[in-house]
DNA sequence: GATAGTTTAAATGTCAGACATTAATATGTA
DNA sequence: TACATATTAATGTCTGACATTTAAACTATC
């Protein structure tokens, strides 16, 4: 592990990313102590500070974890999906606010992309699976809920359809996608009668994977997906007319 | 902006924490400074060290950017698509890797999703990409090229199958998919015959993009996943049977 | 008055050394 | 043997200092 010293990015960087390398490359397998602290300050020849700097830029990318002690220090860590599932959603949530995404788009990626677990999720599904889904579906009926909850539920929902493809690839990429959505569903409120038209969509879906109809299940999909679409467009042109009416 | 005194994590995973709340809330917008780490240190009563730490564990993430001089500090980052395929590739590669997934149930979620893409790069493909697709067609078939460059290649390819799409969102999602593979690819030989094979199904793909032909695109692409796995096995039962033959 | 050079100030980057805290291990004692 | 107590090695945190970078304010010259 070298470092340049002709380089103009921060020490603490460049330190971070030999040390990156190094773990990608398997020099470092997982579960490995790293030297400690001291030992790398000395091998990189600059102050424990700067190392530190280095060891928590990988931390914040769950590469390694630390434990304090006598026998204590920085262990490559096993990236589990649980754990990058999280991260994956907060840089897609921010990816689309910050670049100003529109719903038409994300929306035509998440559906995109769940259509592609459908039949695989037909020929896979558990009861397990299944029953999560009936119960989402169930919550979503009841009156008084917020729409807040009703997203989370169809978060919840989609996210069961996904894990019926027994894939966790497929669970892992997909998340994102589906959570990310969260933010941009919240905008919308859910009248009673569109309420019920997405639980009928819903029972659709789960009646579809139920019998193992890959071609129902990606109809009902494209329904929901249309529906979704052309329910936003209501209430960004309704939200278009009150502006307009306020001026 | 407050941490928990109590918490039992480090001072600058909190500190990070709050920060990166505050920025997914929206407290804190695109390009707004954060107050100087002196000013952060007083505020959150740890010293600029700690505050330090926890900035470095937000530029890891490409929340923040900081500039130095009179008028520098930390900002906070637009985060772009291209940016975050970086990280994206990273960590999908390591997940690969750090928890043994099959190359089968890899290869699976990467050929479920590149199909989720094929109708919607068949209607919107650029020339440009055809262009893109039909030299790298080229480059497979020279004689001489290593399996490497065959593999890098071949991530060419199917990003530029992936960016027809016009969805950039779904490129971003898939990115992680795609080239976190290439290290399972690598460990594939190549035979003469079998990149004959592979040419002749990308000629197809692009042929049927050409022709903005959904349904014969997705049929080659579900012959190349398919015509992979096969390969992918037929490498795998070599080994074993030459493991078996050395003992 | 405009321009070029110089100084200043404010911020991050880096360092050195110290102390606090944690947790495993070794040690000592009933 | 079992339990309590030191030891020790590591990370976590703090203080204070200096180095470096950069923009802006200032100054001198034409």
């Amino acid at each position: 592990m070298k470092i340049d010293p002709n380089s103009s990015k921060d020490l603490s960087a460049q330190i971070a990313q030999a040390i990156r390398d190094a773990i990608v490359a398997g020099d470092l397998i997982v579960d490995q102590r790293l030297p400690s602290e001291a030992e790398l300050a000395d091998h990189f020849e600059v102050s424990r500070p700067t190392v530190r700097e280095a060891l928590k830029r990988l931390a914040a990318q769950s590469l390694i974890r630390t434990q304090r002690g006598a026998t204590g220090g920085a262990f490559v860590n096993r990236l589990r999906f649980e754990e990058a599932y999280d991260q994956q959603v907060t840089t897609s949530t921010l990816l689309l606010s910050m670049n100003a995404v529109s719903f038409d788009v994300a929306c035509e990626a998440r559906y995109a992309l769940e259509r592609a677990c459908a039949p695989l999720s037909a020929a896979r599904r558990t009861p397990d699976q299944l029953a999560t889904m009936r119960a989402e579906i169930h919550r979503q009926s009841q009156p008084g809920l917020t729409d807040e909850a009703f997203c989370a539920s169809d978060v919840t929902f989609h996210r069961a359809l996904v894990d019926g493809a027994g894939n966790k690839v497929l669970s892992y990429q997909l998340a994102g996608a589906v959570e990310a959505m969260q933010p941009l569903m919240n905008m919308i409120t859910f009248t009673a009668r569109s309420r019920e038209a997405i639980v009928a969509l819903h029972t659709d879906i789960a009646d579809a994977l139920q019998a193992q109809d890959a071609a129902k299940t990606d109809a009902s999909l494209v329904e929901l997906a249309a529906y979704t679409r052309k329910l936003a467009h209501t209430v960004v042109s309704a939200r278009a007319q009150k502006e307009h009416a306020s001026r």
